[in-house]
DNA sequence: TGTACATCAGTGAACGCGCGTTCACTGATGTAC
DNA sequence: TGTACATCAGTGAACGCGCGTTCACTGATGTAC
């Protein structure tokens, strides 16, 4: 990716960056995003505040990347369940959109807050860079690809047709797919949201107390989004 | 509800924390919850800072207070519509879904960081007070009316009949509504996943770009809930 | 293989800032007789 | 109506803290001849 050869100091760079940024996420783990602080990570890796500033321009540029790496790991993992139903594995058909579904909910339960710094609450003034709003359209070719694939009229309701005829106007973030159906945008977007619904409810406390066991919520909804 | 005679100088204390809470708002507008500063607070109003802990013990008080009027705001908004219902206003039967979900989407879009500060990302450490979770029972259970109204099988899937058999068996959430059905329940829940996940991912900007109406979205998200 | 130079990681001091919070105090407002 | 006292809002100084960021400098590592 970067040149295929490295030398050594390229090597120890990239090295102290990973554990810059692995410092920050366990900070972010105990406090929010918003107290992380480049002298506390100098601190817990044993070298003083300035340093830093050899591996990062400024506080902003380490959030970005941070933000870039979560949404890189979603996509990445998203892709990885394209790439199987392409062959044919268990991702393909119909079973594909459940296949992303649990993806999303593992990537989701396995650090909600990277989960957060995603899809929680913006952080104020933040834009994000455009090569991040780029990850995010594979993601989305990607689940296009399996609502494509699902067939059609999946979601049902007088209004939900009205919408697709909305969409059949309104197609610029499907660029990737300008022969989907609009049946497929609208699966799409239910399936984005509804999931995000389950999630960012749970992932924020809303269920504790309830007696309610969201994993099997999210699985109903997933079901609603796939069967019929 | 406090006494019904009130001194002037309790009526003046209540005025100042108003005033405090209503620069907290601006403040939290401008930069987001976590950069609420007592001190900003105290200069936009003229006094020096060690004054506001004449009206507030500390930082965390203030919050706690901004996130239980803003939990009040909903609830007294559903409320309002449940009472339009019970007198068979036009929130009456299968439409008072349709009305409680029009009350949530313009509270969100009002306000889009009182949404977040209840909504958003949790502040870490932070746990809402009992009173707070009570508000949250009182909208739910005026959910939970309009859900009961709508009558059965609203939530189709072989998933949700499983899920409802889940909530048979989980329902102290519901403890105001002991007699309603389970597919009252699973209504309630996807009413309030659904619509949260498209005002989340709203207000967090993620639809911007992509040319999509959040709000027919919204629409044909609240027929898909009503309809059928 | 050895020397001369350039590159670059990391340090420590310093700057200016704003934060939450405490404390002793002043002065105005309300209360009791 | 007037005086004596209690209550309470607000001030200003101070404490300790941690933040992001800059700067001049040291010392180690790599490079060129």
């Amino acid at each position: 990716m970067t040149g295929s050869t490295q030398t050594p100091r390229e090597r120890y760079r990239q090295q102290v960056r990973e554990e810059v940024k692995e410092k920050a996420w366990q900070q972010i783990a105990g406090s929010g995003a918003s107290a992380l602080s480049l002298n506390a990570i100098a601190k817990q890796m044993g070298m003083s505040g300035p340093a830093l500033y050899r591996y990062f321009a400024n506080r902003d540029e380490l959030i970005t990347e941070l933000i870039r790496d979560a949404y890189r790991s979603l996509a990445d993992a998203f892709i990885a369940v394209g790439d199987e139903a392409g062959a044919g594995g268990r991702g393909a058909g119909r079973s594909g959109l459940v296949a992303l579904a649990q993806v999303l909910r593992r990537w989701a339960l396995e650090d909600p807050h990277r989960y957060f710094l995603v899809y929680g609450t913006p952080v104020p003034g933040y834009h994000a860079p455009q090569d991040i709003t780029a990850i995010a359209s594979e993601m989305m070719s990607v689940l296009l690809d399996a609502c494509a694939a699902a067939g059609p009229d999946r979601v049902p309701g007088a209004q939900s047709r009205a919408f697709e005829g909305h969409l059949a106007g309104h197609r610029e973030w499907a660029a990737s797919h300008p022969d989907a159906p609009p049946s497929a945008l609208r699966l799409a977007l239910a399936f984005w949201t509804r999931l995000h619904g389950v999630l960012s409810l749970e992932l924020a406390g809303h269920f504790t107390g309830m007696g309610v066991d969201p994993a099997l919520l999210f699985e109903a909804e997933v079901d609603g989004l796939t069967s019929r």
